[in-house]
DNA sequence: CTTGTGTGCACAATCGATGGTGCAGAAAAC
DNA sequence: GTTTTCTGCACCATCGATTGTGCACACAAG
């Protein structure tokens, strides 16, 4: 029987309905009664109060008081990814193990978006801060730090706090190794037939790049300047540049280093307006796995960010006090064509 | 110069250094101080120093008192997929264009959970809330109605509050006849070559599973009862099923209707068990669109929800008050088998 | 010079929880 | 029987904003 069934139960209610003070009411509902020497029967009076009148506590006015929200915030630049929507899978859960509430928001990869959102979080005293892919992280930890907001950075790294990211530079050598590696003895790979597509200039794809020049250089015995077109991170960038280079030479090259599936998607729209036949010789490497393009009828090489191990350290490090900023990096994985990995998904139990 | 450049400023310090009092302060900074006849000139020393000392609004502190938060909050079955990360993606545009923020959550289609996150997010006095693809969206009702939330449905309709879904049926019976039609007539399908893998027993596949059965019967005369293979929403559980359809009878079915793209992956595992060979007469179906899925080796139809249309459909919905429950049907879009279209990522700009 | 009408703002209660402090009564020590 | 030590709890300020109310002063009307 609530008093007024329309509205939420509060403390107040709850000391009336018991008799006991809203104070002591408090104590036994967050938990710190024994400290505050609250018999046990009065207690258990309250939790059954509680229950009855289905109290739920106010988090907006506990965080007020306490300045602290239990909400845990990941920005993320896109949802609509495998890659970036597997890192809010992933980090859903660690929160949920914590008994928090996570909160996940996209910045579009907008420095200013990326600043307002941080702003916005501040707003609601979130308790902690992952800054996943951010374009300019620094200048979101400024926005952090004035709060006094525990943050880290994940995937692009950061110079004011650590920092855990793919090691780019190897995952790319791997990538770019197993790419030529995939033409046969007799009619191997050379240079001027393998490009990079895709990326822009931030830490990740500068990495990468430097990757896949140096195994190019070591492999093929050397590399060249126009083998790197940058797209940024868009589809649409990206079908521009393949229809570009096909107008030019009438033909693609005969291995592709896509560097990111949202650029592989690019090349989906290429290919949407070209005979299958062009692609049927077709090698691609990408920087990034998604289950669906590694059946792609051409060998899809792709490479599988450690999304569960960055995300475990990242909350490792978050609660560390902060000495010199560090970067951590993690090896991420080659996944051979037609590989169907298991994801945070299966980490579920089958409802029926 | 901030007085303590640690701590946030707030009203009070703003109060202090203009010399008006708080509730003048605050009247200028929420907007409300022409209503109380604040002096443009007062206004104009306020914001220049709030700007000043990078004030902004503790949002705990406007939400406690005025029982409401800025937040809008999405209840997503899961992330990791394109249907419902375009979901997450779509819905984030409408709430930032509201100049709200936006909160999204997975709840794992966990009925408890469910009920859990909606009321965590109750108790953070969230403003309004979109269920998405709920399992047991009336009891999330209760706990938003014992709150006095606004909410809607997506994806999966409920009883209590309105709906919006895809058109199920139309769609299914659109894809039904696609994958009929891919075959030629000199080799046409029969009805027991075509078989529905994957979904439960909730609203969605029940209509699917309806479309599909009137189309077979009025296209190819007949259906049976086994070919309804239902596997739950989880990848694995539908590999199981495929792998145990193909022990029994060292084929597959020559069509399949997937019954959503988390079930396709469940084939993909089973692809990648198998020589491609026997693959190459395939013709898939799925209800759920995915770029990448789009473009493998065998024609894959694919159903595109109208994404869009139900998030700008369930704002419109969310604020009428409440009359009978209705349900509204958006019809999906049939996608031809390699088919790379765009989505809510294409929208943003393109930062360089 | 008084009454009336605006203008421009200050005061204070309030939202719901938290946590420091203090106090009454019981039990234990002397 | 008095003093000390525990128990068990109540009181109250506080977090930072919002909002109804009221008041002082200026100016116009009568």
């Amino acid at each position: 029987m609530k008093k007024d069934s329309r509205k939420k139960a509060t403390i107040y209610d709850l000391s009336v309905l018991s008799g006991s003070s809203a104070s002591t009411v408090s104590a036994v509902l967050n938990g710190t009664w024994r400290k505050r020497r609250i018999k046990e029967s009065t207690a258990d009076l309250i939790r059954n109060l509680a229950e009855e009148q289905q109290y739920t506590t106010n988090q907006q006015a506990r965080g007020l008081r306490s300045s602290r929200s239990g909400l845990i915030g990941l920005m993320l630049p896109v949802h609509d990814n495998r890659y970036f929507s597997s890192m809010a899978q992933t980090f859903e859960a660690h929160v949920r193990k914590r008994g928090q509430c996570p909160i996940v928001v996209s910045s579009s990869r907008d420095p200013e978006e990326e600043r307002q959102t941080a702003e916005t979080l501040v707003s609601y005293s979130i308790d902690e801060l992952f800054i996943c892919g951010a374009t300019d992280p620094d200048s979101v930890h400024e926005i952090c730090e004035a709060a006094g907001l525990k943050h880290i950075n994940i995937d692009l790294p950061g110079t004011k706090v650590h920092s855990v990211v793919s090691d780019n530079y190897e995952g790319s050598r791997i990538l770019t190794e197993a790419i030529i590696r995939q033409f046969p003895a007799d009619n191997p790979l050379s240079s001027d037939e393998l490009f990079l597509f895709g990326g822009r200039n931030d830490e990740a794809s500068r990495e990468r790049i430097r990757g896949f020049r140096d195994v190019k250089r070591e492999l093929l015995g050397s590399d060249f300047e126009a083998s790197i077109q940058p797209t940024n991170y868009s589809p649409n960038t990206a079908r521009v540049a393949f229809e570009k280079f096909f107008n030019e030479r009438q033909r693609l090259p005969r291995a592709l280093f896509v560097n990111s599936s949202i650029n592989f998607e690019g090349l989906l729209r290429f290919m949407s307006n070209h005979p299958r036949e062009l692609f049927a010789d077709l090698v691609v490497g990408c920087f990034d796995y998604d289950p669906f393009a590694s059946f792609l009828p051409f060998p899809v090489l792709m490479i599988r960010q450690d999304v569960e191990g960055m995300i475990t350290k990242a909350f490792e490090l978050i609660k560390e006090p902060l000495s010199t900023p560090k970067v951590y990096f993690l090896r991420p994985e080659l996944v051979a064509p037609r590989t169907a990995l298991s994801g945070p998904l299966d980490g579920l139990k089958d409802i029926v």
